[in-house]
RNA sequence: UGACCGAUGGUGUAACGGUAGCACUGCAGAUUUUGGUUCUGCCUGUCCAGGUUCGAAUCCUGGUCGGUCAACCA
């Protein structure tokens, strides 16, 4: 992970402990439980894009393959035409792509599976353990029962074999209507666990699959199908969410009915961000009524919006990996996903001088018309952390925030009579706050030392603070885009009774506004990730063209100063 | 008012009967031509009540609190 920067010592596999998953495999390697062979699955849906929950699921389902030596397969649980389309098919590859992973020929469907699953399926109904029901979807849910109130058995649960067959293909041929009939399997009306009380397996949608086309007009449901798809590919150990921990009963149950290869399946917590959602429902909303811009608004929490937004794979590994994995419910703080880039992108990020919000500054004692050309350090964490050429003149744009006409005890940066380092070039001095009629402050005027210019003995003269700056003459206007987190509340969904989660919305959540930059930007293209020095790291969005330059913003620098502004009882 | 799962600093996560550790956050300081980075230090924790044991975060019992489950979604 380390690339540059101090070498940080690895970890051996005895100091670092395991988390409960890691065990169970460890356990099953010592054991010789699959031949020690290790083989995880990631399942997506392709009914939306994946978002930063997911990528905690592949890290830790592709991570652990890694780590054991074993096999990962990408597999699209798509069992549900209603819902599902080929765009999101693309962008999960794209994404689990980005993210680092690369399954080889290891891409699966559970449409690929529907003949066998069909065959099964009738294996089940010759034990006596499956039966077509008629009921309908509000007559089944009601003779369902309750948590705590056993169901009543279907009228048709105790029909022959050969009724039930016929039944069954005549479903498969299509002679009957969505609704009419269902194929459930035969198991325990009065379970405590509703999932074992005659679960549906077929239902019939007459649609057409964005993979099987109109081959089908039954679809296996996610319980019918996905163990199944586990033990067709031998997945050792399929590892999903909590909220499945009820249907393993039932996924145990048909592995043992079908005497097929028994996967097991473990159950983790997922990822909640605060600040954040991640119900794919509520996103796709935020999406489809215009919130945001799109899957990819780099306010999102998809992974395509995280990556336009300009974090990297490595950040999203690193993070997964600092969650941990383990049973209990959790929040975790989004301070530690920003935490996660600034790490990342500390050693990688191009340094370049921009101002946001610009305040002229006239250097009175510099020579007119004179342009000198400074050095300026590309990444000082780089172990060969290069230079740049950078033009100073006598007019240059400083940002508003560096100047204060009346600064309080802790502000280091220009004020009147004050002295200060332009980054890279010369100490100056405030001499004078130009305002216009209003009293607003307009331009600096200042002077500045000329045996201080960096690299002059006279430059490591101690002073309070360094300011970043741009040459007005040379300065270049782009766009930047300022994102900040997308939800004001830390629980989107603590909202008052009668309100959704969409009361929570930050209505600054993006600011657009101008940058001028003199250098070091030509010739970059999207997502190049660039940190504009002490205000943070920027990527270059993949909108911008290069006579129009756009920058989004990733994250800004932690920033003591605006932190003790904001609490000045200290 | 059923079944299942869970409970360790502010947030996460370790410790597998023997000194409660790590990360993030917060605070204080050092270094610094980024109030960044880096470095140092500090604050703060085993849900409650019993029991077993020389010894319990860990095992047992009971409670409390939180989550999940009543789609022909996944």
């Amino acid at each position: 992970m380390t690339q540059y920067g101090s070498p940080e010592r690895e970890k051996t596999e005895e100091e670092r402990s395991l988390n409960f998953i890691e065990q169970i495999i460890t356990e099953d390697i010592k054991s010789g439980k699959n031949d020690g062979r290790v083989h995880t699955r990631f399942p997506p849906e392709p009914n939306g894009y994946l978002h930063i929950g997911h990528a905690k699921s592949i890290c830790l389902n592709f991570g652990l393959a890694v780590k054991y030596n074993g096999l990962y397969n990408l597999r699209f649980d798509d069992t549900n035409p209603l819902t599902e389309e080929v765009e999101y098919v693309d962008s999960i590859m794209e994404d689990v792509r980005w993210l680092g992973f690369d399954w080889g020929d290891r891409l699966y469907y559970a449409s690929d599976y529907f003949e066998q699953l069909y065959e099964w399926a009738e294996k089940l109904i010759i034990k006596g353990k499956a039966y077509v029901c008629e009921l309908t979807a509000e007559e089944i849910n009601a003779r369902r029962g309750t948590p705590t109130r056993p169901g009543t058995e279907s009228p048709y649960r105790n029909r022959g074999t050969e009724e039930n067959l016929d039944l069954l293909r005549r479903m498969r041929k299509g002679e009957f209507r969505e609704g009419e009939k269902v194929l459930r399997a035969k198991i325990d009306m009065s379970s405590p666990n509703m999932h074992m009380r005659d679960p549906v397996l077929y239902r019939i949608i007459h649609a057409s699959h964005h993979r099987t086309g109109d081959r089908w007009c039954i679809y296996p449901t996610y319980d019918w199908a996905h163990g199944q798809s586990d033990s067709i590919e031998r997945i050792t150990h399929s590892i999903c969410t909590l909220e499945f921990e009820v249907h393993r009963p039932l996924y145990d149950w048909f592995i043992r009915e079908l005497e097929i290869f028994p996967s097991r399946q473990i159950e983790f917590a997922r990822l909640n961000l605060s600040y954040t959602i991640m119900s794919k429902r509520k996103l796709l909303q935020l999406v489809k009524e215009g919130y945001v811009s799109g899957w990819n608004d780099p306010r999102m929490p998809t992974i395509s919006g995280l990556r336009r937004r300009g974090y990297t794979p490595e950040s999203i590994r690193y993070f997964s990996d600092r969650i941990g994995v383990a049973k209990r419910e959790n929040v975790i703080d989004l301070a530690l996903l920003e935490h996660s880039v600034r790490e990342d992108l500390n050693k990688k990020a191009t340094r370049v001088m921009a101002v946001l919000n610009p305040l002229k500054l006239v250097i009175t004692n510099y020579p007119e018309g004179e342009t000198e050309e400074v050095d300026a350090v590309i990444n000082p964490e780089m172990p060969d952390p290069g230079k740049r050429k950078v033009p100073f003149t006598r007019e240059i744009l400083i940002e508003k925030d560096d100047f204060m006409e009346d600064p309080p005890k802790k502000f280091f940066r220009l004020a009147p009579g004050r002295e200060v380092r332009l980054k890279y070039a010369y100490i100056i001095k405030c001499e004078k706050a130009v305002k216009n009629d209003h009293g607003e402050i307009t331009e600096l005027h200042c002077t500045y030392d000329p045996l201080t210019r960096s690299g002059m003995p006279d430059a490591n003269r101690k002073v309070k603070s360094t300011i970043h700056w741009v040459s007005e003459p040379h300065a270049r206007e782009v766009e930047v885009r300022l994102f900040d987190r997308l939800f004001l509340k830390e629980d989107p969904d603590d909202v008052e009774k009668g309100q959704d989660f969409k009361s929570s919305l930050n209505p600054e959540s993006l600011k657009v506004t101008k940058g001028y930059i003199s250098s070091g930007i030509d010739g970059a293209g999207a997502l190049d990730k660039f940190q504009f020095e002490r205000l943070g790291y920027f990527c270059v969005d993949p909108e911008s063209k290069p006579d129009k330059m756009v920058f989004n913003r990733t994250v800004t620098l932690r920033d003591a100063w605006a932190k003790m502004a904001k609490n000045p009882q200290k």
